[in-house]
DNA sequence: GTCTATAGATTGATAGAC
DNA sequence: GTCTATCAATCTATAGAC
C-alpha cells in the first residue's frame, strides 16, 4: 500500500484515474461523484480504481495532492526575484491570477473543501498551499514598508488578503460578472490584475496628497 | 402543491424542516446530506418531509430562496442613504461584511452553489442576489465619480469586485487566516473593514502625490 | 492489471394506517 | 400532519477468474 502520489513510476491507468476524478471531483464535489462515474470517464472498470486506491477517501486525497504541486515553485520563484516591492507585487499578483486560471479544477476543489464545515476530508492540504502563498505575498509587502517604498502605518497580513481575495473573488465569480453588463474586464484577467494593482498601490505607496484628502474621514 | 415559501402560514414542522436542511446543506452540500439526515435534525419522521416538499431538489431551492430574503433589503437601504461616496461606501462596506457574518449559511449555500460546474441547481438564486449586491455598489461607485469625489479613470465595476472580493475573501478564509500568525484581524471584522476601505479609498479617491510617485510603474 | 459478478448498506421516494 | 414499512435504485467495496 506504497503512496504512489510521491514517486513517478505510476503507469498509464493510475493518471487516467486521478485525471478523471479530478475532473469530476472539481465539478461536482465529492459525494456527487461515483467509484462508477469515475471509471466510466476513465474509460476502464469500477473494481480497477481499487486496485490503486484503498478506497474513495484515499483517491480523493491523492486528487488533491497530486493537483496540488506546481503552482506554490512558480509562486515562490516569483516572490524570490530581484526588484523593487513595487515591480514584485505587479509580478506576484498576475503569477498568481495566472496560476489560478491555469489550474481552474485544483481551486474548485481546494475552495469547496475550505467550504466544508460537515467532515473536512484533506483540509489540511488546502490550508497548506493556501498558506504559503499568503505568507510569500505578506513578505513581499513587508520588503516593501522597510524599504520606506510602501506606507509603515497598514497591516501587511491585511493588504495581503485584498490582493489574493481580489484574485480569487476574480477567478470564483468571472462567470457570474460576465453576464453582468458593466462588467467589461472579464476575459482579460491581465488587464484587470493591472488595474487592481494600480489602485490598490496607489493606496498603499507613500504620498500625501491622498492621505490628506481623507483626513476628515478617516481620523 | 402551493408554494408554502412565499406566504406565511406555514407552520411549525415547516419551519423546522428548513431549519434542519439549511443548516445540513450548508455545512456538507447538497449530495452529502440525506432525507433521513434532515428528518433525524429537525426530529421528525422522513416521510414527513415529503409532505411539505415534493423531493429534496424542491426542498434545497426552498432553503436557498428563503434564506436569500433580507440581505438584499438591508443592503438596498444603504446604498440609497444620503452622503458622499466616502461615507456611503464605508457604510456599506461594513453593513455588507456584516451581513455575510450575520448569515454564514446563506453564503455558504450561494458560493457552494457557485463552485459548481455540474449540476447548477440554484444557480439563478444565487447569481441574482450576487448581481444586486454588485449593481448597488457599482452605483455607489459611480455617483462619487460624477461628483468629482472619486478619480474618474478607474473602472466602477472594477473597484467594486475589489471591495466585495474583499469582504467575501474575509469570510471564507477567516478560519484559515485565524491559524496564520501575522494574521491579527480575523476577530474585529470592523475593524478589518475599516483598514481595507481606507486602503482603497486613498487609491481611489482625487489626489495628485501618489499618482505622480507611480507614473514610471504604471504608464 | 483488468475484468465480471455480487454482497451489504444507504439512498430518494411511496403506500397506507392513524 | 405524522407516522411505520417498504420499494427499487444506487452506492462503496470485495471476491475471484483471467
Amino acid at each position: 500500500m506504497e503512496d504512489r502520489t510521491q514517486n513517478g513510476n505510476e503507469g498509464e491507468g493510475f493518471r487516467r484515474i486521478l485525471a478523471a476524478a479530478e475532473k469530476l471531483f472539481a465539478d461536482r464535489g465529492f459525494d456527487a461523484v461515483s467509484m462508477h462515474a469515475i471509471a466510466m470517464e476513465a474509460g476502464i472498470s469500477k473494481a480497477n480504481i481499487y486496485h490503486y486506491f484503498p478506497n474513495k477517501d484515499a483517491l480523493y486525497l491523492a486528487v488533491l495532492r497530486c493537483a496540488s504541486r506546481g503552482l506554490r515553485e512558480e509562486l515562490q520563484e516569483v516572490v524570490n526575484s530581484h526588484g523593487t516591492a513595487t515591480e514584485i507585487l505587479h509580478h506576484f499578483a498576475v503569477s498568481h491570477l495566472q496560476g489560478l486560471m491555469n489550474r481552474p479544477r485544483l481551486v474548485r476543489l481546494v475552495w469547496r473543501e475550505i467550504l466544508e464545515k460537515g467532515a473536512p476530508r484533506a483540509r489540511e492540504v488546502a490550508e497548506q498551499g493556501f498558506a504559503e502563498i499568503f505568507a510569500a505575498l505578506v513578505g513581499v509587502l513587508k520588503t516593501g514598508q522597510q524599504r520606506g517604498e510602501l506606507r509603515a502605518d497598514f497591516d501587511p497580513a491585511i493588504a495581503a488578503t485584498l490582493l489574493i481575495g481580489a484574485n480569487v473573488f476574480f477567478f470564483q465569480s468571472r462567470d457570474i460578472l460576465r453576464h453582468y453588463p458593466p462588467v467589461t474586464f472579464v476575459d482579460s484577467p491581465l488587464g484587470y490584475d493591472v488595474s487592481i494593482v494600480d489602485i490598490l498601490l496607489r493606496g498603499l505607496a507613500q504620498g500625501k496628497a491622498a492621505q490628506d484628502d481623507l483626513q476628515e474621514s478617516v481620523p
